[in-house]
DNA sequence: CCCGTTTATGACAACGATGTCTTAAATCGC
DNA sequence: GCGATTTAAGACATCGTTGTCATAAACGGG
């Protein structure tokens, strides 16, 4: 098998200089049509992939960026993958993905041994790891371009995408609120993720506003997954004075809701009501499917990859919208 | 900022040449033990991470490897990139995660493309890539070494990881029979993979062995997702003479299932038994959940990319055990 | 039609490692 | 204790690009 082309195996066929090629791969000015024509047809003849690790070495781009994540709703992950890779596809750019452990003492470091290793052009950061501050003081110290998804902490202080979680768990506490409801149980996500606590407070707030007395017994912690979402439904559901509607922080720990539900033979929407939050594939794949809030997951990862490469200078927002998802899980309190 | 310490920036602070900072980087031999010591401990000091691109410009390795994948089950390639990335971990090698399309005529080319582009060690193919002729034509032209996670053809002529699909849906339809079912509908997946037919396979060796006749119109193409599980559902159920159970060939379709069933209040297992493959998460977040084959679809990935690394010469296989997990929602005919 | 500016191209060093070759020092056999 | 071998370390070219600088050709204004 043949050794794979240069850019010097270019410039030979095309008869330029290897300079000349690279102008043309870079779409710099400065080069004849005739002549770009010319490289271009003797590029595709010899299949010519520039190789990253020259560029890299040489100029002051890698054409890669990574994402770290340490997030275990495959879900969650594999839409946020996406929507980078998509982004990334238009750009010409790698992703590198890079799943990390925010509990780690070691985790800025390795952060930092990355970005030397790969000389990766940008960041892009999932929450939790949006919330960690030793991760964002190196990023900051090095000056290297990042953006974080729906970050909880320091808004104002990096560029980030984000979706608004408190009025989104509000929307979805006022909805059930207008279907009757009045004791609404609430399981909190994982304590590692600020939008938890966001979550939280928008259940608050829609509360206040109908004017119910907050119950702190209707409020549960969980960990974002099936099984806390269960236990904490047995607990609620134990009460001598049980909530008629359960909002879960996530689709996941809705499901562990769904699930005691069936087994204890309590008909869902009728004798209960559930929501979850996400709009994850498993809110349809359940039954009945989830009433839920669209979290525009993908558009997010997206337009950070997209605020990455964009030229605007300093520090940018973007806010995406929520959408309430209204499924066979909810109804009017009573059937 | 400072900016990243290079070999040299050790080389000088250790006092020795370059060329034994990189004997230490890459354990070669001929550097006496108080010298790596000493350089050692500069690199620490330093902080020191040496520049892939320089390494891979230089060196015959890349320290990279990448996962070419076009699965669309979230839960799955989850699954993969975590057993590759736990390898690649231990070996300090970077992993390359490239989504494709195995309807593209492109794709062989962009695969060569990313070869060159990352000179990449080796490459991991998930299925149905794994099944991709022109892919595999690339690969071997250019004598990369690859390892394939469950292919499903032309075993014999690369190394690969893999469970044994016909044993499997052999063994989950064993299992209804024994509960006494006797006509069993069968949901086939999605026709880019070859695991489908084998599952298929399986099916109707266990309806032989056992003696019961096959019948076609209680099989039905599927996609390998929850709708066309669900419309299947819809099919099988409609029949005069409808199934007592129905084997799904993952756990997404077989999650649609159980969402017909619900709406048509059907109760399960008692009047349907439904069963799943895969035993992703989604099997225990349905209800009731589900019976199902445990894919060690994470060791798959693991001892793929351990493969890859292994010094083993020609090719290899590596077979991995399947297991039957019994859940609520398959029991005996009739209830 | 000449000079200054813009456009177009090339020569060559540099990026940060590894590969190859050379050489010096330590060790060994007898 | 001497030559042969093994061990240890360095000098320097090299990988395939881009950055910088030099320079030639084309253009534009008076």
């Amino acid at each position: 098998m043949a050794s794979r082309a240069t850019i010097k195996d270019v410039s030979n066929l095309a008869g330029v200089s290897i300079k000349t090629v690279s102008r043309v791969l870079n779409k710099e000015k400065y080069v004849r049509d005739a002549t770009r024509t010319k490289v271009e047809a003797a590029m595709a003849a010899l299949k010519f992939s520039p190789s990253l690790a020259a560029r890299s070495l040489a100029g002051r781009r890698s054409f890669q960026i990574a994402l770290i994540y340490d997030n275990h709703s495959p879900f969650y992950i594999h839409q946020i993958q996406d929507g980078i890779w998509a982004q990334c596809r238009e750009q010409g750019v790698r992703m590198l993905a890079q799943p990390a452990d925010v509990g780690s003492p070691t985790l800025a470091a390795e952060v930092g041994g990355l970005i030397d290793e790969t000389h990766v052009d940008g960041i892009i950061l999932s929450s939790p790891v949006t919330d960690a501050p030793e991760v964002l003081a190196e990023l900051e110290a090095r000056g290297i371009p990042f953006v974080r998804i729906s970050p909880g902490t320091n808004h104002a202080m990096t560029s980030s995408v984000f979706m608004d979680d408190v009025q989104a768990a509000d929307d979805m506490t006022t909805h059930l609120i207008n279907h009757g409801h009045r004791r609404i149980g609430f399981i909190i996500g994982h304590p590692n993720h600020m939008a938890s606590d966001q979550r939280l407070f928008g259940y608050r707030r829609a509360l206040d506003r109908a004017g119910i007395g907050f119950e702190p017994s209707l409020v549960r912690p969980g960990q974002f997954d099936f099984a806390s979402g269960a236990a904490a439904a047995e607990l609620l559901l134990d009460l001598p004075e049980p909530p008629t509607a359960i909002f879960a922080s996530n689709d996941d720990m809705a499901a562990g809701v769904l699930a005691v539900a069936h087994r204890r033979d309590i008909t869902v929407p009728d004798a209960l009501s559930v929501a979850g939050f996400d709009d994850t594939e498993l809110a349809s794949a359940v039954w009945p499917p989830l009433t839920t809030i669209r979290q525009p997951t993908r558009d997010l990862a997206y337009s950070a990859a997209g605020l990455l490469f964009s030229e605007e200078a300093g520090v940018v927002h973007r806010r995406l919208q929520h959408e309430l998802v209204v499924r066979g899980s909810t109804g009017r309190v009573g059937g």
